[in-house]
RNA sequence: GUCCCCAUCGUCUAGAGGCCUAGGACAUCGCCCUUUCACGGCGGUAACAGGGGUUCAAAUCCCCUUGGGGACGCCA
């Protein structure tokens, strides 16, 4: 049988690590069977999905390179097909109306965890009802009251729940429209998966959708839970406590390589291989080989990986994406020297390629701003005698080259007797306004003479 | 509260009873390279949550405790 998975997400939100890396799986999966990925937005929730929402999700994956071979199928369109499904249920006895109000039920709950129950439907109108005047009634499955739920999970192992524990649920609101765990198995049924990929959040869900499957004479996907991903301080990634989307690692300028790289390893391992390529992901991925245990995405690991993403790729590749990094930075690139020669000095100083491109700045703007703090802290006699011998050495400099320059520099220490770091701080902060930054003699041939002369004598101490 | 899930260095993980004196990576620290910032190279610190079993042998299997997470919606 030809393996089938899905991603599907409601478009509520952004897409955080957490599902990407849940359409991440499932794409690979797909791609290593050599099978269909189909993408679902499961948007019956009205009043929370957006249209801007949905096609963000679709922008990021098709960024990260997740490509759907079906879809997007979004359930808003499919209603009939779930009110036909509704209907069979009612009609076979398999679902019911039922009339209990919101405040009942809400009395219902309050009791049950007054208690010290677990609070769920009592079924009151499990066995008929008449109907009540100005009760718009919401429809309930008909959950099997005896024996269990047994299945096989990828990553959990056999997962057994009593029926006693689940409740009768409610598949349709008074509004006639499905809800979510109705809707999952039409689609997950109709769109014939084969394996369903998602959070361990739907782990107690699955049981209450085994029955649905059963009560349609359908035959339930394979299932694997993945554990969810926490943030640094170990909290589950959500919008609330602001896990950021792909736009944002997009916008800092993660390749989607190295995000993508950074997830995999989430849950999931090859030995001790750390770098992946995604043809090496798709190679070795298993399903079985996943891990139990919730892990924390860390941003420090995404940034070293990054780096040495951004060191395997060549330059001219991602020169587009750097130039339009400079403009919106309000630099002019072609104002400058060879953009990827700018490119190959930032890359091993900045993790990503907004933060190259901020570090870029100084060789683009004719002034640049700087630290008061630091300023203060270089603005000693000692650094200022320094500078002033250097300005008098660069002065006379005739052609304004990296290799004259070094030998420049070089020149001047000797003949000051001082190491380059007391001259090479304060130097690349006048020049730069920061660290890291390129080799001095280089940095100062892109300047130019004129603005590296006027950057020292401006970031010179006050006599 | 009830039910379910999870548990190896700070973090991601290797480990499927003897190969473990617990390996790798990130982070961190030190040294080297570099008359500068980085990169790079080398090295160090650092973990099987606790307690009971099972076994000749347990990080690995079982039970309990503890800790963490999830679910309990006319959200998905």
């Amino acid at each position: 049988m030809k393996v089938r998975t899905r991603f599907a997400p409601s478009p509520t939100g952004v897409l955080h690590a957490g599902s990407m890396r849940t359409a991440l799986f499932s794409w690979l999966y797909a791609r290593r069977h050599d099978g269909c990925f189909v993408l679902r937005i499961e948007d019956t929730d009205r009043e929370r999905s957006s249209e801007e929402s949905a096609n963000a999700i679709q922008d990021g994956l098709a960024w990260l390179g997740l490509d759907w071979d079906e879809g997007p199928f979004y359930q808003s369109h499919r209603m009939a097909r779930y009110r036909e499904v509704i209907a069979r249920l009612l009609d076979e006895g398999k679902a019911y109306h039922c009339y209990c109000t919101r405040e009942e039920l809400e009395e219902l709950r309050r009791e049950q965890l007054a208690k010290g129950d677990k609070p769920r439907y009592n079924g009151r109108c499990r066995d008929g009802r008449a109907p009540r005047a100005g009760v718009a009634p919401v429809v309930r499955f008909m959950n099997p009251q005896q024996g269990a739920v047994v299945f096989r999970d990828h990553v959990h192992g056999e997962v057994e729940t009593a029926n006693s524990e689940l409740d009768d649920l409610v598949i349709a609101r008074a509004d006639g429209t499905p809800t979510y765990n109705l809707t999952v198995v039409v689609d997950d049924m109709d769109m014939e998966i084969t394996h369903v990929i998602r959070g361990d959040d739907h782990l107690s869900n699955t049981p209450r959708q085994f029955n649905i499957f059963r009560a349609l004479d359908a035959s339930p996907p394979d299932y694997a839970h993945v554990p969810l991903i926490l943030d640094r301080h170990g909290a589950r990634l959500s919008k609330r406590t602001g896990a950021p989307g792909v736009a944002h690692y997009r916008e800092q300028g993660y390749l989607p390589a190295a995000l993508l790289n950074c997830l995999v390893r989430l849950g999931w391992a090859h030995g001790d291989q750390e770098v992946f390529s995604l043809d090496e992901m798709v190679r070795y991925f298993d399903l079985d080989g996943l891990n139990a245990s919730a892990a924390a995405f860390d941003p420090d690991k995404l940034d070293w990986l990054n780096g040495h993403y951004l060191a395997q790729t060549p330059s001219a590749s991602l020169a587009d994406d750097f130039a339009a990094r400079l403009r919106l930075l309000g630099c002019d690139p072609a104002q400058g020297p060879a953009l990827e020669d700018v490119m190959d000095a930032m890359k091993s100083r900045h993790p990503t390629l907004q933060a190259m491109a901020q570090g870029a700045v100084f060789l683009y703007k004719e002034e640049i701003d700087y630290d008061t703090a630091t300023a203060r802290k270089h603005a000693t006699a000692e650094v200022g005698s320094y500078l002033n011998r250097l300005l008098a050495a660069l002065e006379s400099v005739g052609e304004w080259r990296d290799e004259v320059l070094k030998q420049t520099l070089s020149g001047v220490l000797k003949e000051l007797n001082i190491p380059m770091g007391k001259l090479g701080k304060p130097l690349r902060f006048a020049l730069t306004g920061g660290a890291p930054s390129p080799d001095l003699s280089r940095v100062m041939e892109w300047l130019g003479k004129e603005r590296c002369l006027a950057r020292i004598r401006r970031a010179l101490p006050v006599e």
